[in-house]
DNA sequence: TTTAAATAGGACTAATTTGGTCCAAATTGC
DNA sequence: GCAATTTGGACCAAATTAGTCCTATTTAAA
C-alpha cells in the first residue's frame, strides 16, 4: 500500500528516540532496545546502517554507543528514508537512468518527475526534531511554505 | 526506494494509454497489450482490477472491451493508486486503526499523518489528463495551488 | 441457434523483497 | 588482559509481489 519499508519505520523510531535523549552522551543499542521494545538485533542493525550513512557518530570500545552526528534540525525524515531505502523515487522512471521495458512508459516520465520531487520536498521539510514528543502541535506550521517554496 | 509496486506502475500506464485513445470507442485487453508491450495475462488483470474499482466501464462479449468511465480530467493519479494498493498510508501509524507494538511509535504519529496527507494531495492533484502526451508541459502548473489548499 | 470474441473470477506458482538473527572481528576503556 | 561495544557480513525464514492459467459468463453477429 504504497509503504516505506518496516525498518525505515523504526529507523525513524530509534533516530526519534535518541533525538529524544541527552545529547550529552552516548547511547548503546541495549539502551535503545529496551527503550523502543525493539529486539536487540534488530536495533543494531538500524544502529549500524545510520552510523554508516553518517546520521549517527559512532563510539566504539567499552563506554562506546551512538550519538545524532548533527542537531536534530539538521536532520530530515527524507535523510533518514533515503539511509534505508536510497534515493526517494515513486518510480523506476523517476531515478536518473531510465530504462523504461514498455514503449509507452516514458511519456509519464515528466509528470512523474514532478510529483516526485514534491514528495522528496514534503519530506525534507521535516526534521527530526518536529518528531519528538518535546514540540507537538508546534513544529509542522512551516510545512505548507515549504511546498511552495520547493517547486 | 520507497516505490509503489510495478502492477501499480503498469496500471497508471495502462490507463494513461486509454485516455490518449479514441473515446468514442471501447478497447480490448488484446489492443493494450499490443500497444503498451505489457504481456497480455497481466494486462488482463489490470483491466479487471481498474473496472472493478470503477475506474473503467467494461462491456462484455463480442465487440466488447474498456473505456474511462468518466472524463481524464476527473481521474487522479491517487485514484489509480489506491485501486491497487489501497489507501495511501506510508506507515501504519498514518491509517486510522493505528495498533502500535511498539512503545515510542505513537510519539510520531501525528506528524506523520501530515506528512501522509501532502503526499496523498500531492498525488491526488494530478489529473490523467496530465498525464497523457497531448498536453506536455502545461498541466502541471496548478500543483503548487493544490498544496497549500490541501493543507 | 450456434459460434466466436470478450470480460469475470479466482486459483496457483515462481520470483523477489523484506525482516530478523547470528557470528566473528575490531576497537576501546578500565 | 578483560569486558563492553561497534563493524561487517552472511544467512535464512517469512511475506509480498508478479505473472500465468483455467473456467465460467456474457454478448454480438453469422
Amino acid at each position: 500500500m504504497m509503504r516505506i519499508n518496516k525498518l525505515t519505520d523504526y529507523g525513524i523510531v530509534v533516530m526519534t528516540r535518541i533525538a529524544d535523549m541527552d545529547q550529552n552522551r552516548v547511547h548503546t543499542a541495549r539502551e535503545i532496545s529496551e527503550d523502543t521494545r525493539i529486539p536487540l538485533p534488530t536495533v543494531t542493525r538500524l544502529l549500524k546502517t545510520l552510523s554508516g550513512n553518517g546520521l549517527l557518530d559512532s563510539q566504539r570500545g567499552s563506554q562506546g554507543g551512538y550519538s545524532l552526528s548533527r542537531s536534530s534540525d539538521d536532520i530530515s525524515v527524507a535523510d533518514i528514508i533515503e539511509t534505508f531505502e536510497g534515493p526517494i523515487a515513486l518510480t523506476e522512471c523517476s531515478t536518473n537512468t531510465c530504462e523504461c521495458s514498455y514503449e509507452t512508459k516514458c511519456s509519464v516520465e515528466e509528470p512523474w518527475q514532478k510529483i516526485n520531487d514534491t514528495v522528496k520536498n514534503a519530506l525534507e521539510g521535516i526534521s527530526l526534531n518536529e518528531m519528538t514528543g518535546k514540540n507537538q502541535n508546534e513544529g509542522l506550521l512551516n510545512l505548507s511554505m515549504n511546498y511552495s517554496g520547493g517547486m
